[in-house]
DNA sequence: ATACATTGTCATCGG
DNA sequence: CTCCGATGACAATGT
């Protein structure tokens, strides 16, 4: 009962703070007059505070609420925090700033309808709604996607429409794992290398101070939220300790944020401290606040989205993203900075989510639910180091003060992961707005960084997960200016700083031992990655990623106990064999054009070309993760999905299949011979094998995926979108097994049961001759050879079947222009045709008129006019004219004369 | 459940 | 005659 009272209560408390006092906040901010009904919950001082920040009425507020709390009404008396007056004195003067800051309506209304949602999920941790998912999703992303395939899975099936539930069972599943994994990832950050160096960091430093302020204040009211609610923190506190699943119960860390701001033992005292503080500080920082204010507003109320579903942002960064990976270059690029306002207060969120619990809650609770509570917390020291680094003293002090107290007070889990990521994405965007151009040719790395936030916006929550894709990761953390933030909270160190509950959780040793692995794999993995990339143009970082696929595909079985090693090593190894080819068929099937015009034409120029490469291995890693269960189950149940596919399969599949049920063994020749031999020799040899991809249909099928192996590429890929559908359901339904099995066309799964060591793409695109040659240089059995045949033939003729309908389609659209344009032409002819004839009624008018008029002076011999009915005018040769009676029409040449006279004689 | 679209494959034709 | 591409037709599958 009590646990269950409990609970409720921090569902409460999830609520008021996330939801409704962020609501009220930002209400009040955009001059809203906003009654959450907290009353009854809050002490009127903390409601006028929360509430407080509305408009013109903000100083006002304060000032009673400094009063009230002078009062000592719930103020913290033991804390007599230092680092507490600063950040009240932040704090208040951000808040008097408010009153002078203009929120963009616009903004601030897409966020609050973002936002809203939120505060419903929290009330059911249970039942997890996209926001929660959202976090959950970026706390995928933080793992090194390398090592989590599964995370990519989760991503992909992720979809807002996925239930919550399965999710959060798979985090839970993966709890240890993503603990594991965050804090290699945390660890591997500080121990960062950061190409980036302090680049674009004061951009970012200013930035977050500004926001500081805000966060700050969101914070006090979250502490007073917990403190009114106490169990709330003890309970964070022993759930951090225990470092167990429930973290996820919990609201979004904003609590372990407050504690450790401000050490609040006792939160009255605290409070009336700090805002004494601020009080007393106000009128300084006023003035700083103005300006600073304005923008971080302007980001303020993004970021919190930005732990949501991230909608206004998310489309920015998207096209971002996009930009960037069609290569687009600065003109192009200007979209996104335009945007980078929007963005930035999205990213830059996260970073005041650091500086502020209260900011945290608004994320989504998913991370909450991820239960990375020590990396979690760990992220939060560095974001909160980060963030004193950046931000004024104040903060330093505060956050300087203790880590260990950090740890204690937060609940890690909550805010840090996502704040995290959210800080890298942040930091990247900060990076493209201070130098766009420079940031992408001097660091593409950064670049790619940057893709792989976006794609956490962007994506909704569980295609954020894709992005963490590993790589993109790795390299943020390395490269990426938020490694400096890494690097800083270094120094407060995992391992050295680490309080003792911290250190206690990190000092597992299964975490120990994946961290490791994960330094490792960055280490030697990604840097062979860049360099690779460095000389492919790029290309490399997709068939990294596609490496790790094929990787997995190969041992996908025996990756489990230590993914994110074997996925490195994976990247290292294939990075060596796969080149060209996967990357040709790397192309996504969404946009093809897009995809490949990044991939080759961007090559010039290195933001885009890393960009692309960035979201290639990004997309590649998410179908290779699921290439990689693909594989790995196809391996393991080889026999028992192929057989259940077979089942439709004709009878000559099922004898191949079988022969080759082996499965096991093939990805080991594919491995071997596609990779080293026809990736690496033929594919690079080959030049042309790049332009399949482009231009030929054939190709487009796999694009997105780039094979593992070269081999089963084409219907995987072909599929590639019927996988995204099935993503959703791969995991909960049974077809799970049949659908991946489908993945390989027919002719790879016969390729793989005869054990070919071509890849089919191979044995499809290669000339004639390295065909023969291919085929004569290898002992192939005649079955073998029949089905290499069968295989190159039937690809072909896919290729020709697909060219044919595009030509046909292309006649089609050209007889349908021609139609088009005879219409046009037809519609013109007419025209000219009524045209014409009301010319001639014209002239037939006119002549009457005419006619008129000269019988109307036309007499006969005694004179009397000429009746035109009567007569009519006959022009003659010799330019006679004579005028004829109607009815002696036939005399009249006869009487010519006589009338000619007459009219001669009229004439005259 | 149906209609339509897409794609792969086969059979065939012609260069 | 063989090879190969083009194309119609069919089937499977997805929308």
């Amino acid at each position: 009962m009590s646990s269950d009272i409990l609970k409720t209560m921090l569902y409460l408390k999830k609520y008021f703070t996330e939801g409704l006092i962020q609501m009220a906040i930002l209400l009040s901010l955009c001059g809203v007059k906003v009654d959450v009904g907290l009353e009854p919950y809050l002490p009127p001082s903390w409601h006028e505070m929360i509430l407080g920040p509305a408009s013109a009425v903000t100083q006002t507020q304060f000032h009673n609420l400094r009063n009230r709390l002078e009062d000592g009404h719930g103020l913290h008396p033991k804390n007599v925090d230092p680092d507490g007056y600063f950040t009240a004195r932040r704090l208040l003067g951000w808040v008097r700033s408010l009153d002078r800051v203009q929120v963009p309506h616009a903004e601030l209304e897409t966020w609050l309808v973002q936002r809203e949602p939120d505060p419903l999920p929290m009330e059911c941790p249970d039942q997890p709604s996209l926001l929660e998912r959202a976090p959950a999703a970026v706390e995928r992303e933080r793992r090194d996607p390398s090592v989590e395939p599964r995370a990519l899975r989760d991503n992909e099936e992720g979809t807002p429409g996925r239930g919550a539930l399965d999710e959060r069972g798979e985090e839970e599943e993966d709890e240890e794992d993503n603990l594991a994994r965050m804090q290699q990832f945390y660890s591997r950050t500080e121990g960062g290398r950061r190409p980036g160096g302090s680049y674009g960091r004061t951009n970012r430093e200013l930035t977050r101070n500004e926001e500081d302020p805000t966060s700050f204040y969101f914070q006090e009211c979250l502490r007073l939220l917990d403190e009114t609610f106490p169990y709330t923190e003890e309970q964070e506190l022993s759930d951090v300790g225990s470092r167990s699943g429930d973290l996820e119960r919990h609201p979004p860390g904003r609590n372990p944020l407050l504690s450790p701001i401000i050490p609040s033992n006792n939160p009255s005292l605290d409070l009336e401290l700090c805002w004494q503080d601020l009080l007393a500080i106000m009128e300084p920082e006023n003035t700083d606040v103005d300006d600073d204010m304005m923008t971080s507003f302007d980001h303020a109320p993004d970021s919190r989205p930005s732990g949501t579903p991230w909608g206004v942002g998310s489309a920015a960064l998207h096209q971002n993203c996009n930009n960037l990976d069609n290569g687009i270059t600065d003109v192009d690029q200007e979209v996104p900075l335009m945007e980078t306002p929007v963005q930035h207060g999205l990213l830059q969120s996260p970073s005041q989510s650091v500086l502020e619990p209260a900011l945290l809650p608004l994320i989504p609770s998913a991370e909450l639910d991820d239960h990375s509570s020590a990396l979690n917390t760990r992220d939060i020291l560095k974001n909160t180091n980060m963030n004193t680094l950046h931000s004024p003293p104040d903060h330093m002090d505060l956050l300087g003060e203790d880590p260990s107290d950090f740890y204690m007070g937060q609940n890690a889990e909550d805010n840090s992961s996502p704040l995290n990521i959210n800080l890298l994405a942040q930091d990247i965007v900060d990076n493209m707005e201070a130098s766009p151009g420079l940031q992408y040719d001097l660091y593409p790395e950064d670049t790619a960084s940057f893709n792989v936030n976006f794609h956490l916006h962007d994506l909704t929550p569980s295609s954020s997960a894709a992005s963490l894709g590993g790589n993109n990761m790795t390299q943020d953390l390395l490269t990426s200016p938020s490694s400096v933030f890494l690097v800083d909270e270094e120094d407060i160190g995992d391992d050295d700083g680490l309080p003792s509950p911290l250190s206690d959780l990190i000092v597992d040793a299964a975490i120990l031992d994946e961290r490791r692995l994960l330094d490792i794999a960055l280490e030697e993995g990604f840097s062979p990655e860049m360099a690779a990339r460095l000389e492919e143009e790029g290309y490399l970082d997709c068939e990294v990623a596609k490496q790790d696929t094929g990787r997995d595909d190969d041992h996908s079985v025996a990756e489990d106990p230590c993914e994110p090693r074997s996925h490195q090593q994976d990247g290292e190894e294939e990075a060596d064999s796969d080149s060209g080819l996967s990357l040709d068929f790397s192309h996504s099937p969404a946009s093809p054009s897009a995809s490949e015009t990044s991939y080759y034409s961007s090559s010039s120029s290195s933001s885009s070309t890393t960009s692309s490469s960035c979201v290639s291995a990004v997309e590649s890693p998410y179908y290779e993760d699921e290439d990689e269960d693909e594989d790995a189950e196809a391996e393991e149940g080889l026999v028992s999905s192929d057989m259940e596919v077979e089942v439709t399969i004709k009878q000559e599949e099922l004898e191949e299949e079988e022969m080759g049920a082996v499965g096991g063994g093939f990805p080991e020749d594919v491995k071997l011979f596609p990779a080293n031999y026809g990736d690496r020799k033929l594919l690079n040899g080959f030049p042309w094998l790049e332009h399949i991809g482009h231009d030929h249909t054939y190709n487009q099928p796999w694009s997105s995926t780039s094979p593992p192996s070269l081999g089963k590429m084409p219907t995987k890929h072909t599929k590639s979108s019927q996988r995204h559908h099935n993503r959703r359901h791969y995991h909960y339904s049974s077809s799970r097994h049949i659908s991946e099995t489908k993945m390989w066309s027919r002719d790879e799964r016969r390729a793989r049961a005869l054990k070919i060591p071509f890849s089919n793409e191979l044995i499809v695109n290669l000339p004639v001759d390295e065909f023969n040659d291919l085929l004569t240089s290898f002992p192939l059995g005649e079955h073998q050879l029949a089905l290499i045949r069968d295989i190159r033939r039937r690809g072909k003729n896919k290729i020709a079947a697909q060219n044919c309908r595009k030509r046909k389609m292309g006649v089609l659209l050209g007889l349908e222009d021609e139609v088009s344009g005879l219409r046009r032409h037809r519609v013109r002819l007419l025209r000219e045709k009524q045209d014409a004839l009301r010319n001639l009624q014209e002239m037939k008018r006119r002549l009457n008129t005419l006619y008129q008029e000269v019988f109307s002076r036309l007499t006969d011999e005694d004179g009397r006019p000429l009746d035109a009915t009567e007569y009519m005018l006959h022009f003659g040769d010799n330019d006679n004219v004579v005028v004829a009676s109607r009815e002696q029409e036939a005399w009249l040449p006869q009487t010519g004369e006589k009338t000619s006279k007459k009219q001669r004689n009229k004439k005259k």
